[in-house]
Formats: C-alpha cells, sequence, structure tokens
DNA sequence: GGCGTCGGTTCGAAGTCCAAACCGAGGGAG
DNA sequence: CTCCCTCGGTTTGGACTTCGAACCGACGCC
C-alpha cells in the first residue's frame, strides 16, 4: 500500500485504514489480544460472519498483523497471534474504547453525557 | 447505540467502532480537524465520492460528532465543525497515525522493518 | 455408525460503494 | 439577458461487499 496512491491526502493515519480501518479489523485485534487465538473463539467474540472472519484473517495475516500458528498437526489446526505490529495497534483499540466509554455507551447517540440532565 | 445490540462481545470499542468504524468516518474528523470545514474541501482531502461523504456527514452529526453550521443564508451554505465527542477522537487519529508511521509506510506489507534484510 | 468439534468455503440474496450525471440557488462575464 | 461557473448536495445504474446459512473434510467420542 503505497501513501501516494491513496485518493486523499498522503497520511500514515489513511494508510493505516487501508490495512485495518474496516468492520472487523480492530475488534478482531482486540479479541486477539484478549487471548482469544482460535477462529471460533475470535467469531464469538466478535460477532463476525464466518467467511468474514476467515476473509478478515487472511488479510492481517498478509498484511504482517497477526501470525498463523498450527497447533495441532492430526487435523491442521491453526491459531493467530499479534505480531509486533498487532501489538502496537492496542493503542489504537484502546483509545477507540476511551471515546466509547465516554460518548457511545449513553442510550441514544453521542451527545454530551449531561447538556441539563442530573 | 446499544452494546447489548452487538453481535459480538459488549465492549465500548465495538460502540464506537459502530459509530466511526467505516472506510471514511475518521479520515472525515482528520480533515475537519485539520480546518476542512466546507463540503468541497473535505471531499478533496478525504478523496471519499460525494454521496458517500454527504452520506457520512449526516451520520456523524446524527452521531453527535460532528455540528452543521450555516455559514452563508442567501444560497443556503453549511459548513461542518467537530462537537466535543468530535474532538476527542482526534486522540483516537493520532494514535492511527503513530501505528501508520511506524508500520504502514514502508513498501510492501507492515512486516518488521529489519528481519533478515541489510 | 452416528454425532459433535474445528476451521474453513460456497451460495444466493441483500446491502453498500462507486463514478458520473444531474440539480437548484446564486455569482460573474459578456 | 444569457451563458457558464461554484457550492452542496441527490439520483442513477452498475459493480463490489457483506451477510446468514448451508455445506465440507478431517478428526474425536461413544
Amino acid at each position: 500500500m503505497d501513501l501516494a496512491d491513496l485518493p486523499g491526502r498522503p497520511c500514515p493515519a489513511a494508510a493505516a485504514l487501508e490495512l485495518v480501518g474496516d468492520r472487523w479489523s480492530l475488534l478482531v485485534i482486540r479479541e486477539v489480544s484478549f487471548g482469544a487465538h482460535r477462529f471460533t473463539r475470535i467469531q464469538e467474540g466478535t460477532g463476525a460472519p464466518r467467511d468474514r472472519l476467515a476473509a478478515r484473517l487472511k488479510t492481517l495475516v498478509d498484511a504482517g498483523v497477526l501470525r498463523r500458528e498450527r497447533y495441532c498437526e492430526a487435523p491442521e489446526r491453526y491459531e493467530y497471534h499479534l505480531t509486533d505490529a498487532g501489538q502496537e495497534l492496542v493503542p489504537v483499540i484502546r483509545a477507540l474504547r476511551a471515546w466509547g466509554e465516554r460518548w457511545a455507551c449513553t442510550p441514544g447517540q453521542a451527545v454530551t453525557p449531561a447538556p441539563g440532565a442530573p
């Protein structure tokens, strides 16, 4: 992914969003960072449809954010771990969580917590 | 948006992604935080298609992340500003940019800068 | 043999995304 | 007055994604 190829202003944030800025990627990374390393666990934790999850795991591995490791020989089974790049995505998720706690948890929209209320 | 309605694990980060976790929202917020307050400027800065941008601006205003302000009476013209909630999204973008600088700017994938290469 | 788990893949339907054309209100040039 | 431009959108038609659900093969358990 070359920054110059993006349609808008060249910016590393845009490049980051190209890689992990879709509906599921950050949720997947959150789950893996929480210790959910297997397909089924990640699927339960994120709620992503199975095919989407399979595709997303593939692109995240390709992007170098996740590493796929076989944990069972007889029936080929794999689990997913964060690479260093993936690890460093955790602060992004933390920032997102902090924002969500403050603004997205109130019933209704992300309006200021107490406009005229106690 | 109720956390309990989300398919996966209830988590404020998921709620945040519901609101701003699409292709353009964070880019739009970046642009507005850079001082691009008008439709056309935001469109140029993000590279989003016009209809997507119009729809996204609407949902962001509904979500309470942006505020829409008329700046011209005669032909109705509006500009967009960050609310407090929008303002507090800036750290998320900063985190994303930091990550992008480190991992997404290298040509190729987000692999460690020098694994075995010179 | 019959059923369950695990990690996927395949399917058709539904939804979303896109580029490009269109629109209306106004401004400016000729 | 007429023609064309800007601004902020909306509409359109087609491509691309996403979805839930069904299916699959390899294995384990009973």
